[in-house]
DNA sequence: TTTGAAATTGTGGCCCG
DNA sequence: CGGGCCACAATTTCAAA
């Protein structure tokens, strides 16, 4: 994991279908020896995957929302991904630091949609109520990691 | 953009790199016709590109929050972007509904790093207070669309 | 949309520093 | 161990039908 594997993501971020010649072009190898880089940073799990960009708008999840999850007494991490996991309007959540337990960020064709979502949402047993902030504007939307 | 389209989406989020003869079996059109229609949704903007999904922990950006930004007096959302742009730990901002005027994901190498990206965050004119959550672990984190 | 041919790319083997 | 080079298979990418 040196600066030269740093660039190849940041070229992979760039473009995930980019050909290994042109990355190495870029970086200043021939393109087996990216092909060798790129197969052990999968298998390392510094890369995960490739994945599309798309535009939520254009496939009609434009509606999205951050969700403050306040649990019933103690709840393990692991139960609330258990049931959030089922849910495809969840695009993620994490544990949270302050009076919170978790936040959800959710995403849905439209206001209803996000409604009817939210309701499931707090029909969790263990999840005790919701405060739900709703996404005006999408202000900026960066790749993963620079 | 028919349910075809959808399909040829999935596969390209579920992997980047797959061949078009390889998604052409999954949605049952050959290798070149999935290309012209890949090639349309990228014209077009639902598809905006292709890009590696990374281990932000192996690679030292491991720590994350979500910061409600409360501005000064009316401020256009044009604006908060312009001022954000230039923060490389400002992920993804959004303006939302209720008392906050904007939702910042800031993601930067440990907690340190993140203390002082909130300083630069609160020195920013415009920007009355902030009110941070720190991410403590990620429950889910799926790509962006079914 | 499919086909087929030419150019490009992916991928494993092999040797070298 | 990691990189370059080579060769063959697979794929992309045109053309035309």
């Amino acid at each position: 994991m040196d600066s030269i594997d740093q660039r190849i993501i940041s070229c992979l971020m760039a473009n995930a279908r980019s050909s290994y010649a042109d990355i190495g072009k870029e970086v200043g190898l021939s393109a087996p020896a990216v092909k060798r880089r790129v197969d052990k940073l999968l298998d390392t799990g510094v890369l995960r995957g490739f994945t599309a960009v798309v535009d939520p708008e254009q496939l009609g999840w434009g509606t999205e929302a951050f969700v403050e999850v306040h649990c019933r007494g103690n709840v393990a991490p692991h139960d609330i991904q258990q049931r959030l996991e089922p849910m495809a309007e969840v695009m993620a959540a994490y544990t949270v630091s302050g009076a919170a337990d978790a936040i959800v960020h959710l995403r849905a064709a439209n206001i209803h949609h996000l409604e009817t979502a939210l309701e499931r949402l707090r029909a969790v047993e263990i999840i005790d109520r919701t405060v739900s902030t709703v996404v005006l504007s999408r202000l900026l939307d960066r790749p993963p990691v620079p």
